[in-house]
DNA sequence: TAAAATTAAATCGCGCACAATTAAATCGCG
DNA sequence: CGCGATTTAATTGTGCGCGATTTAATTTTA
């Protein structure tokens, strides 16, 4: 009773993936909120704006899709974002219950800012670079995975 | 003006690290919402009972150190886990500051319960089983040079 | 073409995560 | 001993992340 026994080891911590994953997900978090405060930018807003700099004008079900986030965590974020005048945003005209996302000049402008974070958080994380890649590689194969099984 | 220049190739989300990390994390623990629902568990409470189930009386400072979480994420996590019963608290008769986890009676049953959680999320990723080492690998690696710069 | 079904995003309620602050107990130095 | 410094956890305020529900627009169908 209330043993350690074989039985339980898949219940370790240590022998999870999830934990890890969310742990190192949460830290890396965690060291961009540093240089993204000088930026007034949350993480989640932070990538929504690389959504945009990739490709302005997009509508929500895109950016849902892009960011793996649905329209109850987005809309908030959207909305702050548009508070702080780096993005604008409407319904369609064609059909009025799609959203359009738009960057302003502003918003434009806070990219070349952003631009040396990367080099930074790069400088976080002494990986080496076939570590880096392969873990790149693993993590897409999983996000891929999940999105052909929605289809 | 407001090109695609390669100047911002690297503020592209694809070659971001950070950006799958958190998708995946977050997929994860939307995936695992459905079977912790039925032991009426978040996944943050989830992890805590693991780190119990491993070790049962453990301080804050220890649960913080295993769960990567600081007490301003832990205090209210456990005052959840007390009201369900499945953990006791309080402050250590040596040192009233540092404040003692155990778990019940209830909070071990718990644990025959968990069990088959571990098999049917193994199910839903069908990594290769040297990816999933590899993954493994990485995330503790930058997991314990987060841990050795702390010293 | 009007009512029903579907689609798209917003809202709501809850529980994290976290930095900053606070509160309380213990330590250490004179 | 006594009191300032330190240590430890709790509290506070903000912003996610998400499932469930709601609201509103469009499409389908009888």
């Amino acid at each position: 009773m209330h043993d350690d026994s074989e039985k339980y080891e898949e219940l370790k911590l240590e022998n999870q993936l999830c934990f890890p994953l969310y742990a190192v997900s949460n830290l890396i978090i965690r060291k961009y909120k540093t240089y993204l405060k000088e930026l007034d930018l949350t993480y989640t807003q932070y990538i929504t704006m690389m959504a945009l700099w990739e490709e302005d004008l997009l509508i929500m079900a895109e950016l849902n899709q892009k960011l793996h986030l649905n329209s109850s965590t987005l809309s908030p974020v959207l909305r702050r974002l548009e508070e702080k005048g780096y993005i604008e945003k409407g319904p369609l005209e064609e059909d009025e219950r799609i959203l359009f996302i738009n960057l302003t000049d502003k918003g434009y402008e806070l990219r070349d800012k952003a631009l040396k974070i990367p080099k930074k958080m790069a400088k976080e994380f002494n990986l080496e670079q076939e570590e880096a890649k392969e873990l790149h590689r693993i993590l897409y194969k999983i996000l891929e995975q999940e999105e052909k099984s929605k289809r």
